[in-house]
RNA sequence: GCCGACGUAGCUCAGCGGUAGAGCAGGUGUUUCGUAAACACCAGGCCGAGGGUUCGAAUCCCCCCGUCGGCUCCA
């Protein structure tokens, strides 16, 4: 059963047979368990699931009887049956069987008759479609066993969610297949520990990251990129205090309306304070220290803001949902007139920086206003308008998003799309109607009487912790040349090698390669399958040949050998593809993108 | 927070009432080697924390903490 009414006849037939799936499987599950109660089971992208109250927890080895049951009945080819019940008829059927959850969902749709779907022994309220019977079903594969509540609502009963995947071909579920397993080998926290870039400890606290040398080299290339971008979009950078008393938190609605997840309160002589959830309110006393003209505006702060947050055990998730992050934020101050072009200006920014990370395919919501919110509804109305039309002007298409937007303001989410297809929901654009109030920001007009400044609230690579999860998962580790920990590794084949080894590590450090030599008495082979495993983009191999030549034999993390090169050629290769940010190991060209005229180095 | 699974050496895992194991990583030797793992030896553990059951607990039970898959939440 289905629960979204309206998408019903929208449904692909992908989405139909899944549909059908989870109809064939919920017969499966009723074989097994008699007493089971139905919820609803629907098709979701890649598959379906289906949420029984079943008397037992399910194991992994149900699962496999299960997928059994519903082979026999995929063969038997059972044809599904509709029909139509009066809706007292099908509620004293239910309630005949047994079932609670389709009661409920019976009293919740308007329809007299309700659809009905039987399909060889089950019977199932429904409004369909389905397939014609049940040898109909593309391949098909239960995947795990997860709970849920009732309508999604934490206060009604836990559930045992199936999930499942079907395709309409054996290919593409094993394409499927494939695809979650590249996902798992990508996995960022088993990268994260592989390639040495972070870790976290229980001894000091779930969802708080530990940066290590080669994760921190990797954060410093980012921000020190973050910062040029920054400088040149005309921002200005600053730092603010990690702690603020409680006032501040109180004036700036912080504890009226986030303080479930802010940290718990501090006592420092007797005043209470609090670890930022936000940067907002401390960019505000910059601004508000002191009288601003029209003239100066807009003014644009931005900070790489570490803040806290207190998010419930359950939901943490290595870099992608943390405790402590660190958001590239920025708060822009502006007249009302400017809004619209620092929003596209935020916007262009943006796109040009994803672009820079290899990320060029986006999906963008221009959220609306919610039915809580504060401010007058015309300046929710220009505010908005001022949101489509910057991301009109950049040429991009976007979706809206009705009511999604915060109490505050409206707001654009921009998410990236990864090499697996997968979204992420990094950059956000907001607008915010409360703090300038709550704060009584003004700047003085050219009337020479106060006005109210607009506040944007903006991110780009959201935070740092997160973004460099979507990096490594992205790049599986071996990231862009620009990027990588490090660049090069120098590989002296034995030990009478070591000193023109070093000599030609020097060489491309004083080009500002980010380069190791691996001296350790390895055979040569160890150490390429180790330079390789972690990932780093090229292998200078020097042996007697090179040190006579002046030269390095340089092998690709690809596995691409390109022989012996001067150490000229290759670092002013090197160096222009470090400069362009090529994705490439040996194209400076291969950027994505707008290029940048930007000199990295 | 909720449902379920799981925490054993730095990592990946075996052991599942009777004296803690392997591979990799680490240390020490020997090997000086041309494009993905040389060989030998050694060391390494309060079996996540606390409480219980038992003659005896890594193993069974309770309770915390954490991790994983979901749900809920996500200014």
């Amino acid at each position: 059963m289905f629960s979204g009414g309206q998408k019903m006849a929208e449904m692909s037939d992908l989405e139909r047979m899944r549909h059908s799936a989870a109809h064939v499987m919920a017969e499966a599950v009723l074989h097994l368990f008699p007493e089971a109660k139905f919820a609803i089971g629907p098709p979701i992208e890649d598959g379906f699931y289906y949420d029984f109250d079943l008397p037992r927890s399910l194991t992994p080895e149900d699962l496999g009887r299960i997928e059994q049951k519903m082979a026999e009945i995929v063969r038997l080819n059972a044809p599904f049956v509709r029909s139509t019940m009066p809706r007292e008829q099908a509620i004293s059927f239910f309630r005949d069987r047994n079932q609670p959850y389709k009661i409920e969902l019976i009293e919740g749709i308007d329809e007299d008759p309700v659809g009905i779907y039987q399909s060889n022994t089950f019977v199932d309220l429904c409004r369909g479609p389905h397939v014609p019977s049940t040898g109909k079903l593309g391949p098909f594969k239960l995947l795990s066993v997860a709970g849920a509540y009732w309508r999604g609502d934490e206060h009604r009963p836990m559930l045992q969610r199936i999930y499942g995947t079907a395709w309409p071909t054996r290919e593409e579920l094993d394409a499927y297949l494939e695809r979650l397993a590249e996902a798992q080998r990508r996995d960022h926290r088993r990268l994260g520990r592989e390639l040495g870039l972070f870790s976290v400890h229980d001894e000091v606290g779930a969802g708080l990251i530990f940066w290590h040398p080669r994760g921190g080299r990797l954060r410093t290339v980012i921000e020190d990129y973050w910062r040029k971008r920054h400088y040149q979009a005309g921002y200005e950078l600053v730092y603010t205090p990690h702690v603020g008393k409680a006032n501040l938190w109180e004036t700036s609605g912080h504890l009226g309306f986030y303080r479930e997840n802010m940290f718990a309160p501090m006592d420092l002589d007797g005043q209470e304070y609090f670890i930022r959830p936000m940067n907002c309110p401390f960019h505000i006393k910059i601004y508000q220290s002191a009288v601003h003209s029209y003239r100066e505006l807009p003014i644009r702060l931005g900070e790489l803001g570490t803040v806290y947050r207190y998010e419930r055990p359950g939901v943490l998730h290595g870099l992608l949902r943390v405790r402590g992050f660190t958001q590239d934020d920025a708060h822009i101050f502006c007249r009302p007139d400017q809004v619209e072009d620092e929003i596209f200006r935020v916007l262009e920014l943006n796109r040009s920086i994803l672009s820079a990370f290899g990320f060029s395919d986006y999906r963008v919501y221009v959220a609306t206003r919610p039915d809580k919110y504060v401010g007058e509804p015309a300046d929710w109305d220009r505010a908005t308008l001022a949101l489509q039309r910057a991301v009109d002007r950049l040429g991009i298409s976007y979706e809206v998003d009705e009511g999604g937007g915060a109490f505050y303001g409206p707001k654009i989410d921009w998410k990236i799309r990864d090499a697996l297809g997968r979204s992420w929901q990094c950059s956000t654009v907001q607008f915010d109607f409360n703090l300038p109030e709550r704060f009584d920001l003004s700047y003085v007009g050219d009337d020479g009487r106060p006005h109210r400044p607009y506040m944007v609230h903006r991110a780009l690579l959201g935070s740092l912790e997160r973004f460099l999860g979507v990096l490594i998962e992205q790049y599986a580790g071996a990231f862009p040349v620009w990027l990588a920990p490090y660049q090069a590794v120098v590989i002296p084949i034995a030990d009478r090698h070591l000193l023109y080894a070093e000599e030609v590590a020097h060489r491309l450090a004083a080009a500002e390669i980010r380069v190791d030599v691996d001296a350790r008495r390895e055979k040569l082979n160890a150490k390429i399958r180790d330079a390789q495993l972690q990932k780093v983009p090229y292998m200078l191999v020097v042996g007697d040949a090179e040190a006579q030549n002046g030269t390095a034999a340089v092998r690709l993390r690809s596995g691409e050998n390109l022989g012996q090169r001067p150490l000229d050629e290759f670092i002013a290769l090197v160096s222009s593809i470090i400069r362009t940010r090529s994705l490439s190991l040996t194209d400076p060209g291969v950027v994505v993108g707008e290029p940048q005229a930007a000199g990295a180095r």
